[in-house]
DNA sequence: TGCATCATGTAATCAGTTACATGATTTT
DNA sequence: AAAATCATGTAACTGATTACATGATGCA
């Protein structure tokens, strides 16, 4: 479970709340880990009564107060602990691949607006990222020499860059491959034998 | 969820019993959709209770009968609705990254060994990759004209290729970064205020 | 008036992981 | 004799998603 690990890290980058939170992992840490404001609430409060997370009831003017939570001693070496454990690779859930080894059985033709959809997305992204990188890491008004801390967040954005530039080529690939398929070229049609057996490298 | 839909692409591909396509999940499809035995047998008796499998038992000699199980015609209309149906492109989890950031706030020296080993590890994938790529589609064993499920399956493993390249690529980024750091000059230390606010991108 | 933002939560459900269990055969 | 492979499953738990709920402020 690294959702707690991700929560820790980007308190300890900036103490904050269950919302302020929730919008970090729409962007900056939620490049590499999702979470919803549901989740992120339970764990917030699993966490401040483990003893692993303080927290401090903030009133406000005009809106709701808000708890910010920050992280307690016995969080860092919860952390540190982590960090000293290896782990495995994580599994890569990777909803398109499967639609489009599915679309032997159906029209080919049919997915290609559903990938440049993707294509889309993914260019977007890349967009985002390499505005953030300029104004964080390599613009004129970046931080002249980078601490560590900042040069860690760049490497892991570099990554970000990097895996959107890959999957918009690989889309490219896609789109390519899908065309010269064209439309007839189904291997589908209701066959309740299933179709042929291939070779499942 | 696309667990059921991988199912569904992989009894096409072939029909199988539920030990065969937890097998089928650690290569092939499994590049891109991970699953265990326990859900695969689950996932499976509830599709074929709803009628989008048939199962057939097959006796076999000195070892136990399987379960061998195929797409019904029902199936068939459930995956092709799926295909035609807008996915969000799946969200990242991405432990290492997590680590990365977080070693601002322990020893990012102590990180180094654990890098290599994931560099290690998808230096493999990429060995094993390549070697299935040459044996099912351009090596000289391979079907000559290889029809659209085969130019399906290409496309999808040479994203499988480009993103373990990427990632090897990526992980010699990360490693450069990490020696330059050093061993001192983590952020660290207890510090129950928070590290000072860095721009989250 | 209606929508977006800020802020927090509950409840129900679904998906995924870990642990446990069995038992024959084949390979080392 | 031990370990790996083939083959299927149950049970308990954890993690994640979806739906629902509230209520104020500020903007168009």
């Amino acid at each position: 479970m690294a959702l707690e690990h991700a929560i820790l890290v980007s308190l300890l980058e900036k103490p904050g709340s269950g919302y302020e939170l929730a919008r970090r992992f729409e962007r900056s840490i939620g490049y590499f880990w999702t979470a919803t404001h549901q989740q992120i609430y339970r764990v917030l409060k699993r966490m401040e009564s483990e003893g692993v997370l303080g927290v401090e009831d903030v009133p406000q003017q005009g809106r709701p107060d808000k708890k910010v939570y920050s992280v307690a001693d016995p969080g860092r070496a919860v952390l540190s602990q982590w960090l000293h454990e290896p782990i495995e690779p994580e599994s890569i859930r990777h909803d398109l691949a499967v639609k489009i080894r599915g679309a032997a059985f159906d029209d080919p033709a049919s997915l290609i607006e559903e990938v440049e959809r993707h294509h889309h997305i993914h260019s977007d992204r890349l967009a985002r990222y390499l505005t953030g990188e300029l104004r964080d890491f390599t613009g004129p008004d970046a931080p002249a020499p980078l601490d560590a801390g900042q040069r860690l967040q760049h490497v892991v954005l570099r990554g970000g860059i990097a895996y959107e530039r890959m999957t918009i080529a690989w889309l490219d690939d896609v789109l390519a491959t899908l065309r010269t398929l064209g439309t007839t070229t189904g291997v589908a049609g209701p066959d309740p034998q299933g179709a042929p057996a291939r070779p499942s490298a």
